[in-house]
DNA sequence: CTGAAAGCGCTAACAC
DNA sequence: GTGTTAGCGCTTTCAG
């Protein structure tokens, strides 16, 4: 007797599959089928044991096997994200707009980080390409293209997000057209009366990095501004040794005329660490130096840090970047796409403008 | 002729098959199959065939259905990784430290969020359990014991990781002993000399939250100080409508000798959303009210911000819930176990102390 | 050393 | 309306 009670408590041990529910119910395993997929009208199922079905299923734990059901109606329901790292809330903000698409659908996002690690990444995507993820949303990196050419050329949807690589052409990619941003945000400093610009970048071959990299040649040109080689400083995004301390050590060690008055950053992060270092040899922002970044990360809205920039709109990008993939799924879209995002107004803070900058009442939202 | 050329150009269309790589290769698809899983010693298949097989996979780009593979070994190679969200750097620095461990094994990590909703989180884990993960590492919702439990009575492996519920002692956790953390934090507002000092919290009614007020409490009166009701003031974590700004506008609205002169944050994020309030409303910290958080996050030590804290090891955490999850799987490990770890220095910034915070030379490390 | 064959749990035609 | 059945692509046992 008191064995039984046991065995009845113990009910929910291990999800029950279709089949022992069809047995339970005395029903056959593809009713059960069915009417958990929701197609219990296309195969008039009677709504009583529709019903019963769902009831039993709730009781008994029965969840049906993912793998099964991908490997037979060939289907996995989950789309691939691959991007650099979970950091500075860059994944999270793309992934809220890639959520806000998707949760209407039965799809499920897997999300993956590379780390610029070309290895990873290639782990990464054979990994997706093993569960049969029906999309892939990637920030691209180099060296790489094959990869990316023969996912596409299987027939996985495949959007590049963030970035651009040359020779990617032939791939749907969902972008921000960061270079009119670039010629803004150096143009502010220019207005400001900054005469020795610096740029500040990384050493990834994107499209979009060289693009704003042109925007600052092409501002300071148009200005009538000495463009000169020293200024001009990359960060290898894969040596986790080098960092922006040394391109400031050369920068600001020597005759102060010959040091930049202000620095164009090719995004937040860069100009971020920028701040943290010119702080940390006790200069000004923006007194000695005025700083602008690119991206507009929740980081830089911080009242005690106020970097000027152009905001990313990387919500918006998640949400094109989903509803590409869907559409690329569903054949309602062919290959290849190229979305390009607009967003070029300057967001002037303290590290450019001072203690001018407004500091907005709003709070962060965070929490 | 220019057609053959076309059809050998589009070799890599579609991910082959076992089955298909098999039948290229003239051998048995089980011969293929041991090949790639490494087993090719244990069934004796000799190295040529080896070598072909392999040479063979590349060239094609044979990739095995992980779908197949799952129904068939009854393994799906991931752990379910589900988080509250992706901001502040904290999933990735648990990621690394799961990472670390995970590199070494077959097992892959899935990333899900829950954003402190039940329903979201009622449906990821739903969708952990249809993937049949072979373990779950989560930080846990109230209201969801029932899916925890059923989960656990299972036979999932779950850890419970960054906070603990109560009803849920039978399951798995790592945490960090965060009430020695508190106690030292609220400590060290009381040697600088404060006497007002106030709490901010969640209304989270996780254990560690619980532990973090309870040390406050104590430490207020083991030092002969006032306990405020009014100065103890919680957010709600899921009302989107709810904010700091609401906590210090009754804080400081009024007489002055009325309000704290130091608050005790439960964690960093609500430090930092404290001292952007208040910066907002034009007072000085620490002149005014000292701060302190716990966590250390990676923006508390900005030199712009200068939060002062007590580190919450969450990358070691992220390597112990790993371990334990692996040990869990292979059955090393039996439940439940309970792995704390200890960090209770006080970390003094700028937040507390003022300008005699020394701003440490070596950068954030970020790029 | 290799091939044949039996499933893993599910979906979707097709019978009844 | 409901049950039967044939696979999906793989792993693994068992004969050869």
């Amino acid at each position: 007797m008191i064995q039984d009670v046991q065995e009845t408590k113990k009910t929910p041990h291990g999800p029950v599959s279709v089949i022992e529910l069809a047995r339970l119910l005395g029903v056959s395993h593809a009713t059960v089928s069915f009417v958990l997929n929701g197609k219990a009208k296309k195969y008039k199922i009677s709504d009583a044991t529709a019903e019963r079905v769902m009831a039993a299923a709730k009781k008994h734990n029965c969840i049906p096997n993912h793998h099964a059901r991908n490997l037979r109606s060939r289907k996995s329901g989950v789309l691939g994200v691959l991007v650099t790292r979970l950091t500075m809330d860059w994944a999270e903000t793309l992934m809220q707009g890639i959520q806000q698409v998707i949760d209407d659908t039965e799809y499920v996002p897997f999300i993956a980080t590379h780390q610029f690690d070309t290895e990873r990444n290639r782990k990464e995507l054979r990994s997706a390409l093993e569960r049969r993820d029906e999309g892939l949303v990637v920030f691209p990196l180099p060296d790489c293209e094959d990869l990316y050419h023969s996912i596409s050329s299987a027939g996985v949807p495949l959007v590049l997000i963030g970035e651009e690589l040359p020779g990617l052409e032939s791939i749907s990619s969902v972008v921000w057209d960061s270079e009119k941003a670039a010629a803004a945000a150096v143009q502010h400093l220019v207005d400001l009366g900054r005469k020795r610009i610096a740029f500040l970048g990384i050493d990834y071959p994107g499209l979009g990095t060289l693009h704003r990299f042109k925007a600052y040649c092409q501002t300071l040109k148009n200005n009538g501004l000495e463009l000169r080689q020293e200024w001009i400083s990359r960060i290898s995004v894969t040596r986790r040794d080098d960092h922006v301390t040394r391109v400031v050590n050369n920068w600001f060690t020597g005759d102060p005329q010959d040091a930049p008055d202000a620095v164009f950053a090719l995004n937040d992060v860069l100009g971020l660490s920028l701040m943290t270092e010119l702080t940390v040899r006790g200069m000004s922002v923006p007194e000695d130096v005025a700083v602008i970044g690119l991206g507009d990360l929740p980081l830089s809205r911080y009242p005690a840090i106020g970097l000027s920039t152009v905001a990313e709109p990387i919500k918006a990008m998640g949400v094109e970047a989903a509803r590409l993939i869907l559409d690329l799924i569903s054949g309602k879209a062919d290959l290849p796409q190229r979305r390009v995002l607009q967003s070029a107004e300057v967001i002037a803070r303290s590290s450019t403008i001072g203690a001018k900058w407004q500091i907005p009442r709003t709070g962060l939202g965070v929490l």
